[in-house]
DNA sequence: ATTCACGCACTGGTATACCACTAACAGGGT
DNA sequence: ACCCTGTTAGTGGTATACCAGTGCGTGAAT
């Protein structure tokens, strides 16, 4: 299916395999998974409208630049439709819910001094997708995923710069507040707790981004 | 250009000149615009990713039926995020921009007992346009068309069913609010403003899809 | 006359061939 | 030695050719 090699290419770029401003050759990418032309454009278009790449012609397509404003932008929508999608999500987070962030936690204890950024992203993934799948609107998913996307690459450079423990620590801080407020049924809270959340993730980002002056 | 051609099949769909349900074939739309598959599949794709068509397999381009579920959660975040959009742009709205809503204020008022959905639908186009332009956040402005795109073709259907003077009352009382918020510089409420509008909208939708039993 | 089975024609999916364009390099002239 | 120009190679864009799958129509058998 042509969607694996979308989820394969994705990847690639946002783990960073592929770096900003890379170009990449559709006949070389339909030499490696097998394919022609034909489906890598189809894929490669799908990336440049999720803004992952930027087809340039006669050229190749470039891998985006991580561009600080343009993810400030993002950053704007993500702070008002997170928290909204939380709230939402608050009424129907129960017991099940509660497993998993227990599952999640536990991975997430592992990564201390044992610095894998993919894990933890991983980790990050989950509990974005259990809150999509309790706010119960796909439409509200969609959006929302295709926003973290564009952010995440700034995210996942930074973590390198960054004291490691500390990244664990405030994503198994924001695990234990998200199961605090579901024990004591406290979901009212649910956004404004995102909201702060986000607010702290995204001024971790910036210093962490000028101060390594990229 | 093949966005032009993109812009053209879209309109085509929001202007229902494709009925929902219809089916789109490749080789007959090459033909037409004078191009061949190749490009006719680039823009079948990106109308499928803005939920306009679904591809489906050895049988052609359906242009996707109005399900008023998926408008619900579709509107659930408008109501959100359009109310977020009008707050940012309150502070940059000026005089420039009540020149603009006069002339569509005047072109409004011409459509009282003159009949013309496409030209209404124009106007509310290019408030929105203004709105973007004033709260200045590329990303949100992508955003935010896409999903009033989605939820475009149910208004345009109860636009026929329902009493047609009414409907443009409806869009000048917008258009003077705008303006009265504007002129007394009272852009904070632009978002609560905004939502009530957004509301109310919803809510005749709501009641004249049903009542139409479609 | 009705029903079932076979084949044909039409679809989108994919591979491939061709094209227009540009950028870079090499060679010759100054 | 340097600059300018012509050619060539390589890109994405587009047209086309081929493929696999399916649904419908037709014809034959009962």
């Amino acid at each position: 299916m042509n969607s694996t090699i979308y989820e394969i290419m994705r990847n690639r770029i946002l783990y960073m395999e592929y770096q900003p401003g890379q170009i990449l050759n559709e006949k070389v990418l339909g030499e490696e998974f097998g394919i022609s032309r034909s489906p890598v454009r189809e894929v490669l278009n799908r990336l440049e409208w999720e803004q992952l790449v930027r087809i340039i012609p006669r050229t190749g397509s470039m891998v985006t630049e991580i561009e600080f404003s343009k993810i400030m932008n993002v950053f704007q929508v993500r702070f008002e439709i997170e928290p909204f999608e939380s709230q939402l999500a608050g009424d129907r987070l129960g017991k099940i819910h509660l497993d998993i962030l227990e599952d999640l936690k536990t991975t997430c204890d592992a990564l201390i001094d044992n610095k894998n950024r993919k894990v933890l992203a991983e980790v990050d993934f989950a509990i974005r997708e259990m809150i999509h799948d309790a706010a119960g609107n796909p439409v509200l998913k969609e959006v929302t995923e295709r926003l973290y996307i564009q952010t995440f690459r700034l995210w996942y450079v930074v973590m390198d710069k960054g004291d490691w423990n500390e990244e664990v620590k405030s994503m198994a801080e924001e695990i234990g507040e998200l199961s605090d407020l579901i024990v004591t049924k406290n979901t009212r809270q649910l956004g404004e707790v995102r909201r702060d959340r986000i607010n702290k993730h995204f001024e971790r980002l910036r210093q962490k981004f000028f101060n390594s002056a990229l």
